[in-house]
This record gives C-alpha cells, structure tokens and sequence, in this order.
RNA sequence: UCCCCAGUAGCUCAGUUGGCAGAGCGAGUGGCUGUUAACCACUUUGUCCGCGGUUCAAAUCCGUGCUGGGGAGCCA
C-alpha cells in the first residue's frame, strides 16, 4: 500500500478504510489513554488529525513524540467528531521515523521574520513559508504553461556572459584565476583566465533572447539574474529570477498588452490554485490582499507617457522629498504616488527621455524620447521595464557612439540588424517582485528559499 | 554607500532617576480532558551584542565596532 498525500485526503469526498501517511508534527496534545497529532506532509497548508491510542503497541514511544518528528501513521479515515477539521486519521499503527529533540528551533508559536530568516534552512516547515514557497513553485509553472500555451519557445540563456552590455549595474566576476597568483602579479590577467577574457555572472538575457527572437519568434527565457550591487532594501537580492519575452514584429503597445495579459493570467493561475495558501496571506499578511489580487485580475492597467506621469506628479499638490523634473527619472515616492494613490491600479508609463534608459531601446519620431514602458504597480513600484528595441542599423550605431560603447564587442548583436532585421520588444519582469506583489510579503529576502544579499550567502 | 531605529533567557519583549536580572511563550515533570496555538500546577533558563571609557556603582551614560530592521540611492 502506497502513502497517500494530505492533501489529497483532505478533499477526500468518503471515509476510507485503509491510509497511510507520512510526514512532521506540528502539534501534539496528548491526554492519558490517547494523543492528538497535527501531521503535515508539505502537500498543503492544512494538518490532518491523527488520533493514537493507548492500545497502540508502542504507545509509551509515541507518548515522546514531539513537535518536528517524523512519522508514518496507518490508519482510517473518518470523520471527525470534533470541530475544526471534516477529516482525521483513527490510527492503527505509528511508526516513529525519527524524535525531533527538545531544541527544535520552530516553537508552537509565532516566529518573527527575522528570526526565521537566520533558520531558512528550517522555516518552509513553516505554515507561512511553506505558503509562500507553494505559491512560488506554482508561479514557476504558470509562466512555463502561460507561454506554452502562446506558442513561445523557452530560450535557456548563457548564465556567464563575456559582456556587460545591458550595463545594469555591478557584476559579479567569474574566474579560475588562483588569487595567490593574482595577488603576486598585482593585477588579473584575463589571457590567462578560463575564458581568456573577462567573464561575469548575467544581469539579463535580453540581449541573447532578441537573438532568438529573430530565429524562434517568440521566446522568452526564465532564469536566474546577478547583482553585485551593494544594494539594501527590501526589494533588492544579489541572485534573484527574471522572466524575459522577446517578441518579433511587435511594437510598444503589443509588448503592453502581453505584459497586462502575462500578470493577469499569472495571478488568476495562482489564485485558483493556491487559495488556500493566499487566504492565510490574506488573514496574517495583509488583510487587503484579496482587493489587491482583484484589481490585479479585473481592472484595466492604466497606460501614460512619462510626460503626462510628469504632469500630474507635477498637478497633484503633493509635497514630495524630491522634487519633480522632467528629464529625470521618477524616485520611489514619484512611482507609488502614481500607482498607489492616483490611479489606485497598475499603471503603464512610456516614452521615457532616451537620455535614462539603455541604448537598445527605440527612437521615437520626436528624437527626444525612446519607446521605453515601465509597469508601475502598488507597493512595490517597478514589476516589469522593457521597450520596444532600436532595429535601425544606422540609428542603433548612432547612439551607441553617442554613449560611447564599443561597437566591436557587440559585433554579433548588431548582426541582428544586419540581416533580416524586424522590429520586435520585450521586457523583464522581476519574478520574486511579482511573488511580492501576490503574497503581500513585504520583504524579497522572505519569497527566495536562499536570499543571497551583502555580506549573507549562508545555507 | 548614505540617513534613522534596534540588539536583555531557546523565542517575543519589559526593565522608571545609574542602585539585587524580570514577564509571557517555549521546554521539562506531574495532572486532567474528543483536544484545536488545549487546559491546570510545579520546575528550568542569562557573556544584558563585542571592545573601551565615565562612575563608589552601568542592561541603563559616552565612544567605537559588529549584527538585524526601516527608508534612500541603484534597479528587477
């Protein structure tokens, strides 16, 4: 006989005769002739109750049984006499897998986030965690089923890269140089690294997915994204997920009707099939996390230029600690303004001034602004930046001089628009920002198993 | 990197004017009960973040370092 999930006896429409189980205990409340054990197998958020009486061969061992133990529990399915649970297990047999000892660190209590922080290794066995990493598994699943289902390919893009053109930031280094000898020349020489030339960890696969984009069509790559900015914030990790489409013979508002549908379908995916998980979100994280989550479903994304988002910064009568400008770009306080406060829903900015965004992006007609959109979302400010890409030839040189990048290096990209060029956009889409956004946790380092940050690269 | 706040028992915290180190929870033991973060009784627990200074006396005041949190910048 095979063990069967807890989730799936939970939505068990009979009594069942014959069931076993496995998994910790989360609670235990033992009376003199018989115990109480909240069993959890991680398949869902709720225990089953398990009921072990004395007649129980080995009752005196499950007496020690504490919080954290593994068990394996026969029994039977019935229905529950007491309130609070349809289902419990009347057992026949419990086999003690292994006793947690006394120190276990999660208490039948209410842990702070920091404290589990200097657990991760421990808090998915968490009910909150345990949560919000379900969540993440099924996101994961979604954007893979979302872009299948449009007919992209899923493009696997280089995690080392010889560039840093994106030029996003800090790079992580990555060589095979010993640092003795480093440290004895005074210097790296790179014609001697793996490479032969200076490598690094990627910020993007942008550059790699327009590539395929001109071959495959429609792709998009999911993968891991590096910063070795020195950056601490609770939006910020130096190792975190980017979702990147990139679309062939698509223009700026194509790219925003994909971005609206991509966020749309990801949250209605995750709460159909985590709501169970959402709900203790919604009851322990934020109470208005279901108005959230409909908005995000239901309401159209509001679509601006930069320059009417300046405007209205600029009308509002809002007293801001940096002042609004046209040129610059928009601070925190300017994004969540917009999002949160004046069109209370996401909202589409575009046309940027060309002089702050990359040079990959595309001209406009009035030579002052690039096609650039950024979605603005409550809480968290910038889910998704993209635009629409520069495939002139002539004009993506000119700008490249114009900002002083060796044309050399990029000889391969700028083959895109030498042969067949067609224009194409696409964005990237901070997953763990959209895992926060849909969870209301409010902290990046409590949606990645493993936070990577400053000085914190433990577990 | 900058600004602000915090660090006291395993966890969450209190600690008044500088004057004996505290509570709740957890854990342990016993009891009781179809229990629901069970309940009742008893027991247990300290490098008051580190270093230096002021003082008769420092958890408390000063300096400094470390760690954590919030915000900013940068960005996703």
């Amino acid at each position: 006989m095979e063990r069967v999930k807890i989730n799936r006896l939970l939505g068990s429409e009979t009594a069942l005769e014959q069931v076993i189980i496995k998994g910790w205990v989360r609670t235990k409340r033992d009376s003199k002739t018989f115990s109480f054990m909240e069993i959890n197998d991680g398949s869902c958020l709720k225990s089953i109750q398990v009921i072990a009486g004395e007649e129980l061969a080995n009752y005196n061992e499950i007496e020690k049984v504490t919080t954290g133990s593994a068990l394996c529990v026969t029994g039977r399915l019935v229905e529950s006499p007491g309130k609070g649970q349809r289902w419990e297990i009347q057992a026949d047999g419990v086999e003690i897998i292994s006793v947690a000892p006394e120190n276990y660190p999660l208490q039948k209590k209410r842990h702070t986030d920091e404290y589990l922080r200097t657990i991760a290794h421990l808090r998915p066995r968490t009910n909150k965690f345990g949560a919000a990493f379900r969540i993440r598994s099924e996101a994961i699943y979604a954007i893979h089923k979302f872009y299948r289902d449009k007919g992209f390919r899923c493009l696997s893009a280089p995690v080392i890269t010889g560039s840093d053109c994106e030029g996003a930031g800090e790079m992580f280094r990555v060589t095979s140089l010993d640092p003795a000898d480093v440290a004895k020349q005074g210097r790296m020489n790179f014609k001697e690294d793996f490479f032969g030339t200076q490598a690094n960890l990627t910020v993007s696969g942008q550059l790699s997915a327009e590539m395929f984009a001109m071959a495959l069509g429609d792709v998009y790559t999911f993968g891991p994204t590096f910063r070795a900015e020195d950056s601490n914030t609770s939006r910020h990790v130096a190792e975190f997920w980017m979702l990147e489409p990139e679309m062939a013979f698509c223009d700026l508002d194509a790219n925003m009707d994909h971005a609206e549908e991509l966020v749309k379908t990801l949250t209605r995916h995750v709460m159909e099939h985590c709501a169970d998980d959402l709900a203790l979100f919604t009851q322990f994280v934020d109470k208005k996390l279901g108005g959230v989550l409909d908005t995000l479903v239901n309401e159209d994304y509001a679509r601006v230029t930069y320059d009417e988002g300046i405007e209205i910064l600029l009308k509002s009568g809002k007293k801001f600690e940096f002042p609004v400008e046209n040129g610059t770009d928009l601070q925190s306080e300017h994004e969540r303004f917009l999002a949160e406060e004046h069109f209370k829903k996401p909202v589409f900015l575009t046309n940027y001034p060309k002089e702050i965004k990359p040079f990959y992006m595309r001209q406009n007609d009035d030579g002052r602004t690039v096609a650039a959109v950024d979605l603005l979302v409550p809480r968290i400010g910038e889910l998704i930046g993209g635009s629409q890409r520069e495939e002139r030839l002539d004009v993506l040189e000119a700008r490249m001089d114009e900002m002083g990048l060796p044309k050399e290096d990029y000889w391969w990209y700028l083959d895109s628009r030498r042969f067949g060029t067609v224009p194409h956009a696409g964005f990237g889409m901070g997953f763990e920002r959209f895992l926060m956004l849909v969870t209301g946790i409010t902290n990046i380092r409590d949606v990645v198993p493993f936070p990577r940050t400053p000085g914190k690269i433990d577990f």
